[in-house]
DNA sequence: TGCAATTACGAAAACGTTATAGCGGAAAAC
DNA sequence: GTTTTCCGCTATAACGTTTTCGTAATTGCA
């Protein structure tokens, strides 16, 4: 029964199809009687509206997307699983999108969906804060409502979830002074993200806390290509003033590390003491397990995707630039202490 | 300028909306001169055609889906980001469906998508073989391009993309027995997935093969929780017929494997010899440095993609119950020798 | 020069919904 | 007993495209 439409239902019913499309929409017009008759017919033929029919006439639909930098990471992963898990929920569809952590990808994505694709966008930036204008102009153009989660464009008005980046950043450097680092180091991205920018803050913080003089050169910045970072790295560790501690502000950057490390045959927590900002499953299984701060990825896409179905659905929701923040958890490991 | 369309457009230009469509779609009708009046405006006022309008005549649409079980685990991810490849070169859409191995999820998420929102399908399945019937339907039902991989319904026809189970599994464990392992075990997936089946059979090939006889309790099924897993697994290590070798043949199960012998003080490789099937970024990190046999999952995602872009846009492609092989890598670590 | 073929466009009918306005008839109000 | 209200339903016009068919003007051909 291929391509059942209204009106062939409305047909067989004897009645007109704005009645059955009232019946079906559960209208208050409609009497329980023929609501049900229309719906037994509906379900015997397995009728499904047809979403390009109704977003037209409605000029509204049930699709939203994601736009993150990457997918092989298991912040993002989880906080798609996050997402979906609500937008599974209500019913909506959901597009994804990768930027791979390219300015022109995300504005050329900006610019497709200005099509009216979708109802609504949650969005993980890859570019950096001078790189905010296509997202105004998006709104400007669109008016859709947009939920910004962990790399937000801090200088825009526009609502967000994150963690607390400063705090745990600051425990964390904290750690690795107590535990004896007289010269830790930061491992950044190379865009100015906000994000990251908050857990520098954090970085500096604590050691001034602690009396220690900050210096540009303890900011490491980490290219997208492994093999890049890799030799950055291992140049790093073969200098004189080779570091004593590293907080790795991404995934990747811990794993590069650790490959280096290994192959240098520097001690990890004896050389060099190691806290990683991520998610990886296998943290406690690495060879010296890894301390991590791990941020709360599947409630934060949970709580974005959220607050964004509230604003499509206008509930009691109105204006929205609200800031979500959860928290940022630590675990201490070996590679923090042997 | 919001939401300005054709029939402005056209006014604008003196033209009816005829023309100014057929410019905008390159047609052969319209002259050169006009083709280029009508872009230049259409630019000016950053016109984009309203998707919904025209699937809705065209019946057709540059939208596709992804139905996995899970996002979080790096296979599916890679996967995933092949196929993301591929669609946005293309200029497709790409919605993501996670089933969370749950059969009523995917059954569900069919029938959803049976109203038309998407032109083809790309499915890696979460059902076990005598679930296959809803595929079958949706196929009748919409007749739209699908294609699966990895966790592919064997005993339907439909086009497929795997990898080399069978020999990379017969590989691994004659690995496994050439090591030195007498009675090594599989860690199998619940339910009756094909993919889990064929590695069974290069389980069993390479025992027999070896003259090492099988026994049912050599499949040791796990579960999707990972809480149930560990205890399962401490039971097992824990009795007297203790194995000495784990081809371990997803990724979750890997990493209990590993908690649980962390645990129990079981030493990896010398009183047991491991090799898992993942795609863990970290696997060379892990104490001791796992082996592995790891899946071709983004050039997988990438092949299946391209051959379903090929099915809808219909250019040479004709039938399609084609099934694509791509080889598995075996990198042996010290999970395997000290 | 005469006729067919081609070129460049326009009118109008789809595509399958939803929303607005309206309309009989019955119940309620005066 | 007339007017008003409400109930349940219908007719019809959107929504913004694409496509089919038609047509006037131009070109090609003999």
């Amino acid at each position: 029964m291929k391509g059942i439409n209204m009106i062939q239902l409305a047909k067989e019913l004897g009645l007109s199809v704005s009645t059955v499309s009232k019946a079906l929409g559960d209208s208050h017009e409609i009497s329980a009687s023929t609501k049900k008759r229309v719906n037994e017919l509906a379900k015997k033929y397995n009728y499904k509206p047809n979403p390009f029919a109704s977003n037209l006439r409605k000029k509204k639909g049930k699709q939203i997307a994601i736009i993150i930098p990457d997918i092989v990471n298991n912040f993002f992963a989880l906080a798609v699983d996050g997402i979906e898990h609500v937008t599974m929920a209500k019913n909506y569809d959901t597009f994804i999108y990768l930027t791979h952590e390219s300015l022109e990808r995300e504005k050329a994505l900006l610019e497709h969906l200005e099509n009216g694709l979708i109802s609504g966008l949650i969005i993980s930036v890859s570019s950096g804060r001078e790189g905010y204008g296509h997202f105004q102009e998006f709104y400007e153009n669109t008016k859709l409502p947009m939920v910004f989660f962990d790399r937000v464009p801090d200088l825009l008005q526009f609502p967000k979830v994150i963690s607390n980046n400063y705090e745990s950043t600051f425990d964390a450097t904290a750690r690795l002074i107590k535990a004896g680092c007289k010269r830790p180091i930061f491992f950044s991205t190379q865009e100015p993200l906000f994000t990251n920018m908050e857990r520098i803050r954090g970085f500096q913080a604590a050691l001034s806390s602690a009396g220690l003089l900050f210096s540009e050169d303890m900011i490491v910045k980490c290219s997208y290509d492994m093999d890049q970072n890799y030799s950055a790295l291992r140049k790093i560790f073969l200098s004189k003033k080779r570091p004593d501690g590293v907080f790795a502000s991404i995934e990747k950057f811990a794993i590069s590390l650790y490959q280096v490390c290994k192959d240098l045959e520097v001690n990890i927590p004896r050389d060099v003491k190691v806290i990683g900002m991520n998610n990886l499953r296998t943290a406690a299984l690495l060879s010296p397990s890894l301390s991590t701060v791990s941020q709360p990825s599947f409630n934060m896409g949970k709580e974005a995707a959220t607050l964004l179905l509230k604003m499509i659905e206008k509930k009691t929701y109105a204006a929205a630039n609200d800031i979500i923040v959860l928290k940022n958890e630590l675990t201490i490991r070996e590679s923090l202490h042997a």
